[in-house]
RNA sequence: GCCGCGGUGGCGGAAUUGGUAGACGCGCUGGACUUAAAAUCCAGUUGUGGCGACACAGUGCGGGUUCGAUUCCCGCCCGCGGCACCA
């Protein structure tokens, strides 16, 4: 085996030395902006699916180099966030001190590697230079109005004693502690990420929407998909009831439907437990107390309680009040039921039975009328139950007969008639709230002052820096409050004694601008140059977990809006192109998990194989963005297959044959096609054929049938995959400069010499005999070569060939009867 | 339930617009070299039948279109991922 230690070690550190592979200032070639997901530097270290991703970026950074293109490849630091913080709480270590060790732990192994970073554009996210622009950002989101702060319900965990973000309360359960969350409420921060949903323009500029922005990208369909799931537009119309009460009072309710063709279905109308119509009509109900204990029962339940689909509905009658239906003025009881959403359309709905499965069961349960108005386009053959689909309405007055479609639009427009109601578009999407009662994040740039108010830090002031002096385990309250030193400021409006918001920002809030901050990382005045964000973005290729498929993806693409939209972008997508990696499983096919104890450890690996091995290994596994299976086994053959490209470099005569010359030049179409749609697997596959190749002509011809120049673009090919050992055989061969600053060797067809072909003959469509054919081979020709073989006219025998299919340098089918 | 992705040898996987299914690699079997082992090299490796040339079957299942289907269409089954009372 080939001293792969030594070798690795030299060339890294002459990559370092040399600064091969900074970022190049402007010149005329053109740009590409190659980046990672930037990782979040925990204690364990780099895992193998942190190598996958970053092999993967690699190659095509190493590619695009050579392809002549300046490359800005970066990486750096997502530093805040709770897993430090916890892990600070369970040891007593600092955060700042366990970040540190970590990025050096990640920064050594990632160079280990020979990724081709460029650590003079790197950023962490919880050092002040940087944390000062993203505090710099929530001032202009609050100058324009798209931060604010309201009352709102977080989950919270009594056991912890701490609000949670939402991704650690998966399920409705505490990540932690495994206790189930509740909802508090709470006076949060929230940034208006909802304005930006449509398409807009703002002092001439125009900014596509989070929906329509996603046409054009080039993402994994699936990643758009979910997204515009989560997104969740649905159109549909707002109508008003009007509420009778017992004392002929009157209210008016707005529900929202997307069936509004199913209007004269409606049996109950149902209103949200949070709705605030509900304090009103609680003097109202008759049975005011039964009211009472609902509402107070339905308050104690957990999120998990809340949600279980599996659960009956629950509700009450508010006896006394009932609704009128706007198109045929029916009477209908009023419900309150916690199946509604208070926080979705107007937290009310109508409720139709037989045509939606919700209402189905509600009212199968407290037994009220199911009245069917849709039936089938088809007619007569349905069944009792519900019927959701589109359908010829019944029963409905004037509408009657009509479709689905054709009544929704007439109704619409007898609602906008009598100002009833009118056209409603409503989304899932929900303003981001932003804050976070804890310690490790971005302190949100806000003072309060009892005279002033609210009161933005000036930015002369920023960073607003994070104590390091307070005690950071959770009380339930932020802990910066216990530090007077952060807490206690004077108002710099006025100058009356203050208090400092104690908040943390969400640290998605960090993530959401970093790839702006790689294009000018040490800009001491603005988050990046104008002129260094014109050269750098947008991001041209984005690469990492399909896990930050919805809210990564959709902040960052959100605040590129807002700085379009205010100026400060000329464009309004961040990522032209994405790509996810898949998962790597443990061998056991399992997630890899330190309490299954199926962790792959990619140091042990470097340290018994190479980083070259690793890295082709993980490329060589399977397709890139497939979920698969570790196979402790397979590096091997990537370790073989190095031997055998080095052992070619062995003294021994090397001279251009034709025909290698040809099969390379097949080789480097192949394998530059592949790296541009990063089917890696395959490019290594066609270098290991080719290497098959030399070895079998060597064996025949004693000597190898490339000279040095063919090799080395040979070893340019093998160079984004393994460039350690390339760029090692490329010294041997002589040249004193560096591979990976070589150019990528162009595609020359003129020296393609193939005179034959395989000419696969079918009889019927069956494969009966494979013929050596010279190209060119015309179809009568081919005819004469195919009855010529023993197999193929033993079938033709007493037979009449009643039709040809002739495809060129490929096959000939003979259709017989 | 809805959305998305997938199902090919013992295993990971390969197959331009439909055109030789199983590339490449792992593993396995046999052989060469060696006192022996490792390493390396050579040969074989979808199943069934046959010494063999060959033949038949075969890409989750059932149909269809076609000279020809892993690929296209219809209807299912299974697995994975995401969302999940959004009216």
């Amino acid at each position: 085996m080939y001293n792969f230690q030594k070798i690795e070690a030299k060339w890294q550190e002459k990559w370092r030395q040399a600064e091969v592979f900074k970022t190049p200032k402007t010149d005329n070639r053109p740009k590409r902006y190659i980046l990672d997901m930037f990782p979040y530097p925990s204690g364990s270290g780099l895992h193998v699916g942190h190598v996958e991703s970053y092999t993967a970026t690699d190659i095509y950074s190493r590619f695009s180099r050579g392809c002549g293109y300046r490359v800005l490849h970066p990486q750096g630091f997502d530093a805040f966030g709770l897993p430090a913080e916890n892990y600070a709480i369970k040891t007593g270590t600092h955060p700042t001190e366990t970040i540190k060790t970590a990025i050096a732990i990640f920064t050594k192994q990632i160079d280990s590697l020979g990724i081709s970073y460029d650590w003079s554009h790197s950023v962490v996210t919880s050092e002040p230079d940087y944390y000062k622009f993203t505090q710099w950002f929530f001032l202009l989101m609050y100058k324009n109005g798209l931060a604010y702060k309201k009352k709102a319900k977080v989950n919270w965990c009594s056991n912890c004693q701490t609000v949670l973000a939402r991704e650690q309360a998966e399920g409705g359960i505490c990540e932690r502690c495994g206790t189930a969350v509740i909802q508090k409420d709470l006076e949060q921060w929230f940034f208006k990420i909802t304005d930006f949903i449509e398409d807009q323009e703002y002092e001439g500029r125009k900014i596509s929407g989070l929906l329509s922005g996603l046409d054009s990208l080039d993402w994994p369909e699936s990643t758009k998909a979910g997204q515009r799931h989560w997104i969740g537009r649905s159109s549909g119309a707002k109508v008003n009831f009007t509420l009778l009460t017992s004392d002929q009072s009157e209210f008016s309710v707005e529900v929202f439907t997307t069936r509004l063709d199913t209007i004269f279905g409606c049996t109950y109308l149902v209103l949200a437990p949070e709705h605030p119509l509900v304090e009103d009509l609680l003097g109202q109900a008759e049975n005011s107390t039964a009211v009472k204990d609902y509402l107070k029962q339905v308050s104690k339940k957990t999120e998990l309680e809340r949600t279980d689909l599996n659960k009956d509905k629950t509700g009450v009658p508010i006896r006394g009040v009932s609704a009128i239906n706007p198109f045929n003025h029916q009477k209908i009881p009023v419900f309150i039921a916690d199946y509604v959403l208070a926080n979705y359309g107007s937290g009310a709905v109508m409720a139709v039975p037989a045509h939606d499965e919700r209402d189905y069961a509600f009212a199968q349960k407290y037994q009220l009328p199911i009245k069917t108005v849709i039936q089938p386009e088809t007619g007569l053959d349905f069944d009792e139950g519900v019927f959701t689909a589109d359908g010829l309405l019944l029963d409905s007055g004037e509408y009657t007969g009509l479709t689905s479609l054709l009544a929704r639009q007439r109704m619409v427009d007898f609602l906008e008639r009598t100002r009833q109601g009118g056209e409603q578009v409503n989304y899932r999407l929900r303003d981001w709230l932003v804050s976070r009662q804890r310690y490790w994040g971005a302190p949100i740039p806000i003072i309060y002052c009892d005279d002033c108010g609210a009161v933005p830090v000036p930015k002369k002031d920023l960073p607003v820096l994070l104590p390091e002096d307070v005690d950071f385990r959770p009380t339930g309250e932020s802990p910066l409050k216990n530090s007077s030193s952060f807490h206690q400021v004077t108002c710099p409006l006025c100058g009356a004694s203050a208090r400092r918001e104690s908040d943390t920002m969400d640290t998605f809030v960090c993530s959401s601008w970093y790839f702006l901050r790689y294009a000018d990382p040490q800009n001491k005045t603005v988050f990046a140059d104008p002129s260094k964000l014109k050269e750098w973005l947008p991001v041209d290729l984005y690469f990492g977990g399909a896990e930050h498929t919805v809210l990564h993806l959709l902040y960052a693409r959100f605040f590129t809006k807002v700085l379009r939209k205010y100026g400060y972008l000329d464009f309004d997508e961040p990522f032209l192109r994405l790509r996810h990696q898949g998962i790597i499983l443990g061998e056991d096919g399992n997630k890899m998990s330190k309490s299954k104890g199926n962790v792959v450890n990619p140091d042990s690996l470097t340290n018994l194989s190479g980083a070259d091995a690793l890295r082709l290994y993980e490329m060589f596994m399977g397709p890139l963005e497939e979920m698969k299976p570790w196979n402790s086994q397979g590096i091997s053959g990537v370790s073989r297959f190095l031997d055998r490209v080095e052992r070619i470099f062995d003294e021994s005569p090397r001279s251009d044959d034709e025909e290698a010359v040809s099969f390379l030049q097949q080789t480097i179409k192949k394998v530059s096609a592949d790296i541009n749609n990063f089917k890696f697997n395959t490019a290594i596959s066609a270098l290991m054929i080719f290497v098959n190749y030399l070895y079998e002509a060597k064996n025949k011809k004693g000597e190898w049938p490339l000279a040095n120049e063919n090799l080395g673009k040979f070893l340019r090919l093998l160079e984004p995959f393994a460039p350690h050992l390339a760029e090692e055989l490329w010294e041997r061969l002589g040249y004193s400069s560096f591979l990976a600053l070589s150019p990528w060797p162009e595609y020359q067809p003129e020296l393609v010499k193939v005179e034959t072909f395989i000419l696969a003959v079918q009889i019927n469509g069956k494969l009966r005999a494979s013929l050596q054919a010279p190209i060119g081979l015309d179809q009568e020709s081919a005819l004469v070569l195919a009855k010529a073989d023993p197999v193929v006219s033993k079938w033709l025998e007493g037979v009449e060939i009643v039709r040809q299919i002739y495809i060129p340098e490929k096959l000939l089918n003979l259709v017989t009867r």
